[in-house]
DNA sequence: TTGAAAGCGCTAACAG
DNA sequence: CTGTTAGCGCTTTCAA
């Protein structure tokens, strides 16, 4: 019943005083004498209506919408799109700030991208976060610039070298989360160790890991860059008569908890913490609408957030000695 | 550089015209006779300007947005939550709206989940889509009910029977995909179908997959109703040294591509389709609010889209002689 | 300590 | 065929 249609002449009215009043009390305004009683006379007279403010006539008098613009590739395809939005949300919650979601296809060239751009510069946004799904140098649309951007999971391409055109950026410490995966590996006692990565995507990394695996000095314990090379990897050890981890340790860096926590073994994985970069961006980005940030000045060095390791089942001692078992 | 603070009183300037006359040209009020002359005089001064529509002035003068607020449960967390957005950003955008995201915990309670929808109401948006991760029953929040809204995935409970106080919803055809699975399998030649759901939940469904494949009559298909119930399947098969699907046959309810794709076998799916039934419903909620359709006439049968079949590799003909070979 | 007045940029009656 | 006028609900000088 909170009556969306009552102003703030109706609570004028009810408490007996001005409109201007209404509007000082009800946004604390710092400059504004107003004896105690009035103030709770308004508030009372307002809280009786169930008034609230028309966030339309404040956006248009004050040019602020309170609206922050997110871009994100690939949602419904990419399995952390979903965590990026939700870091988002509860910043820009937290700050009264809400979230207009526009999707990106990751493979758009930079004409679409303007125009997703444009479609929230239309709408007034305070400002735009720019997400894209995986960290890497990107072309950013010109328009971006309209407002205060942030990126999240990405670096400007324009802005890398020279400090000047970049964006404000938040990406994760991808080097820290290697140095994590292979550590813990190590620290399991692991000397062989090996990664598989991008050059090595057919069937998911499964080729890659036979061949690897075949090897006589084949590692005892590997890094995966993503979630289809474990699986890849875990088959080709399965076929290979190689247990994880007696056999064959595994971490990949992966987002998908339902696929790591249902592997047999579950698998160790390094994560990217989406959900807190996002949020992060988030506060960066409305400190810099507010002023209480220089954008610009954040722009010459990204802020890189640590990874996540968490051991799940797939990390164990090497086998003792290390030779390899083969296929019997 | 398209101008961010020209008018249309800017545009009225350069072509000799009334702002009225703008306005008119420009939105193409159909009451409206204006030269043809003029009509070119006006739309090419908008275009020398790059003149670009205040949304925030117009949406207080005309009372509409053209704001959809989409609550969703846990993205994040759901899978498949993304494609709940696309789908909705792809139908609002053809149609010139924009989406106003906010995340809502699946555990959230009555009074979070109406602090949900006040803060989309507070933004005057034109109507509310209301997406839950998994098709329910669902205790609505009272104050959705102040805008057009329509459901994704659940059905209102207060709407089921008594046609009057329910919301228009979009739904997946859970009982036509479970057909279609159980279908699937009938066709490859299995007469012993099982399948392992709701109930079987330990450890995603390994343990529940142990039993019902130990024993003599075991099935030869098996329909799953998640991803990591299919995952425990697939570990319990293999330790009972059923390959599937030369032993055993499964099919699973499940969204996550990346996840089935990836298994070996590859996993055949049953998808709910995410992205259509949020098109759909956006597409419902839109015609509602611009007075096409009428959502309380849709409220009576909730719009049930198909689920998709997805072959992959985890279904054969069912072996032959169909004994169990048990665990040798 | 409070109120009157102006105006953000736009649209919609109504007059010409 | 086109322009004048009023006003959406709010904030913000400025004057009282």
């Amino acid at each position: 019943m909170s009556g969306r249609n009552i102003g703030i002449k109706d609570v004028a009215a009810a408490a007996g005083v001005s409109a201007t009043t209404v509007s000082q009390v009800l946004n604390d305004v710092a400059s504004a004498r107003i004896s105690p009683e009035t103030r709770d006379r308004v508030r009372s007279a307002a809280g009786q209506l169930g008034y609230g403010p028309n966030s339309v006539a404040r956006a248009l008098r004050t040019s602020r919408t309170a609206l922050l613009g997110l871009v994100i590739e690939d949602v419904g395809t990419s399995p952390h799109a979903g965590q990026v939005i939700r870091g988002a949300d509860e910043a820009a919650r937290a700050r009264g700030y809400s979230l207009l979601v526009i999707n990106t296809a990751g493979s758009a060239g930079p004409d679409a991208r303007e125009a997703d751009v444009e479609s929230l510069l239309v709408r007034r946004v305070d400002g735009i976060l720019y997400a894209t799904m995986h960290p890497r140098q990107l072309q950013l649309p010109a328009n971006l610039g309209d407002v205060p951007a942030v990126l999240v999971d990405a670096v400007s391409a324009v802005g890398a070298g020279s400090c000047v055109s970049g964006f404000a950026a938040v990406v994760p410490d991808d080097d820290g989360g290697a140095r994590a995966a292979v550590g813990c590996l190590l620290a399991a006692g692991h000397t062989r160790v090996e990664s598989i990565g991008a050059g090595d995507q057919e069937q998911g990394g499964y080729a890659a890991a036979r061949r690897i695996l075949a090897r006589a000095d084949r590692p005892t314990g590997l890094v995966c860059h993503d979630e289809p090379m474990a699986m890849g990897v875990y088959r080709a050890a399965a076929e290979l008569g190689l247990a994880i981890p007696a056999d064959l340790s595994v971490v990949a860096f992966a987002n998908n908890h339902l696929l790591a926590a249902n592997l047999y073994p579950a698998l160790t994985t390094v994560t990217r913490p989406h959900t807190e970069m996002a949020s992060r961006a988030t506060e960066i980005l409305i400190d810099g609408i507010e002023g209480r940030a220089d954008l610009a000045g954040l722009a010459v060095h990204p802020t890189a957030l640590p990874c996540t390791l968490t051991a799940r089942g797939s990390v164990g001692p090497p086998p003792f000695p290390a030779t390899p078992r083969g296929n019997f």
